[in-house]
DNA sequence: CTGAAAGCGCTTACAG
DNA sequence: CTGAAAGCGCTTACAG
């Protein structure tokens, strides 16, 4: 590996001033021909400097965790997306953990930090994380920023419009003539859940509308979790015409038990889900959606990171807007509905 | 943060012997009383060796990439899952790559490796690699393991057994009596789709049937290759009675297709398809699968990588082996089929 | 504008 | 069995 000092005396000049020349110091205090010495020096070498050294020195990381509950889930794939780009943008890496490990291995975050492998910490919550366990995770003051989960306490917390978003799905289903409407909830504990069910009660009753509590459920956001809610809300005396769900996973379990029931979608039952993933194209029907900013999501909180020391943040992120995305499982309600 | 030399200090020895203490040092050159002590006084300051000291120091990250082409892919959840454990369990961390970056900008990779980031890398290609790129990505000995992609060339590879997976698909088909059987292949030059095709006709071959070019295609694992593919195999005169789907993503959009056209499956067609995921059970039908041992190929990258230094090596994941699961998108050819 | 020097926190031959 | 010393490759006050 060539190193600083081989630039340096291939240049002609000492460490110091290649150091200054390639770190691009703010005070820049080199003349121009030392600066073309010296780039013309490391470009010949192919210089790259050597991150440990330089993190030794600095206590500076480059690097950052993003530490996700699953990774099958309908948001990761877009949010990594938007990490990985903002990251790689600055020159950030983005190390992978599960969330679990902070269950199974109480430690294992406070190693990381601890051994200085890391300078933040994005972090998506499991559903229904006790606000205790956010209090043993505010670590050496280590940034850590809490992503698409809690909106306050004592992290950085940035969140989706969920608000947003569910009255989009409500208007939709309002301007098709639906009155009669479930909701496929998150599960009982879990912050956007309860952001997405509340802003789903607020809509209907803005719409003048009552909530059927027997078409609510709070089973979670994974495929079976909406199967089971579907079981549960289809044994109701009377039936919806028309069902909100809080995550796209869920609708699809969802639309797996109707079918199973030979009800159909839209004819008995209109679904519109929140969050798109390229499979609510690819299903029967495909599911009518609505977009959220997840990889923005997952850029601002690198940004967040990038930029932190001013202290603890809570944001909601509400630009780019949530967008409806109208497929083929909303329609107007049956004339008998 | 306390250092190596507070330990040192609180136990009373040299910051050496605290060093061959806490590393395990091979040749335990260290009395039973010292290493009490040390360990005594490790534990009370909390203590936690600096990652890049002793990175700079050995020239080794404990870290290694994860490069994939696509995160919301069928096979990335299970694959990370099993690195990641695998890596845990070893006390490496995984940065996060994006396969695009290879192309988008070439000298990432290199970067990452020479800025002494990294022990090794997992890579998948994206589908359809030409060869000359995976020479030039062959740097500064630092091993690479390619998975699930090519399985031979200069770098060292693991795939599946994908062989043995198609060989399961259509065992299953033929046992329900299916000879007229479609094949929805992977890109044109892609390696595990070159595998699965041969795999395919080789099976046909072993049932004395032979394959029906109008009903195989190479357009992609994604679901909207399928689809297309799905919409240029239905305009074939006469229909297969059943369909091997090399991937599953893939097959949520043929069953669209399928849906779309009024057709019924598995009345009309049968599909089953590569790869086990939570949605193969949540689409109408849910879809018969062959589950492909996932997770044990990430954790046999790993493997390979941290026990590397026996060359280059091409090794077939063949065990665990590969399993039906058997769901609804499978049955007996209808009598007049 | 530039260089000499110290030091970030470890590990590891080398002595003893 | 243990310690003193050197050094991994950088950066950054401090002089000049």
């Amino acid at each position: 590996m060539v190193k600083l000092s081989d630039v340096a005396a291939l240049a002609g000049v000492s460490p110091a001033a290649v150091s200054r020349v390639l770190s691009g110091d703010t005070t820049l205090r080199v003349s121009e021909g030392t600066r073309q010495r010296v780039m013309a020096a490391a470009q010949q070498l192919d210089y790259v400097p050597n991150h440990a050294a330089r993190s030794l020195r600095t206590s500076r990381t480059s690097t950052i965790a993003l530490v996700v509950p699953d990774v099958t889930s309908a948001v990761f794939a877009e949010l990594a997306r938007g990490a990985e780009d903002e990251a790689g943008a600055r020159g950030l890496a983005i190390v992978l953990g599960r969330a679990e490990r902070l269950h199974d291995d109480r430690d294992w975050l406070r190693r990381l930090v601890g051994e200085g492998r890391i300078d933040g910490v994005i972090l998506q919550l499991p559903d229904g994380t006790p606000p205790a366990d956010l209090e043993s995770l505010v670590v050496q003051d280590t940034p850590i920023v809490v992503i698409n989960s809690v909106d306050d306490g004592p992290l950085s917390t940035i969140v989706l419009d969920d608000a947003a978003g569910i009255r989009l799905a409500m208007d939709h289903l309002r301007r098709l003539g639906h009155t009669d409407i479930g909701f496929i909830g998150g599960l009982l504990g879990s912050a956007t859940g309860a952001r997405r069910e509340a802003a789903f009660r607020a809509a209907m009753a803005e719409a003048g509308l009552s909530p059927e509590e027997a078409w609510m459920t709070r089973l979670g956001y994974a495929g079976t979790d909406g199967r089971a809610a579907a079981v549960r809300l289809l044994e109701s005396a009377t039936l919806p015409t028309a069902l909100v769900v809080a995550n796209l996973n869920a609708a699809l379990g969802v639309l797996a038990e109707i079918h199973d029931r030979d009800l159909r979608v839209p004819g008995d039952i209109s679904i519109v889900a929140m969050h798109d993933v390229w499979y609510a194209d690819a299903t029967w029907p495909p599911i009518t959606t609505v977009r959220m900013p997840l990889s923005e999501l997952g850029a601002a909180a690198v940004v967040a990171l990038a930029d932190s020391g001013s202290g603890v943040i809570h944001t909601v992120l509400d630009s780019p807007a949530p967008q409806l995305v109208v497929r083929r499982s909303t329609a107007a309600p049956r004339a008998g509905g």
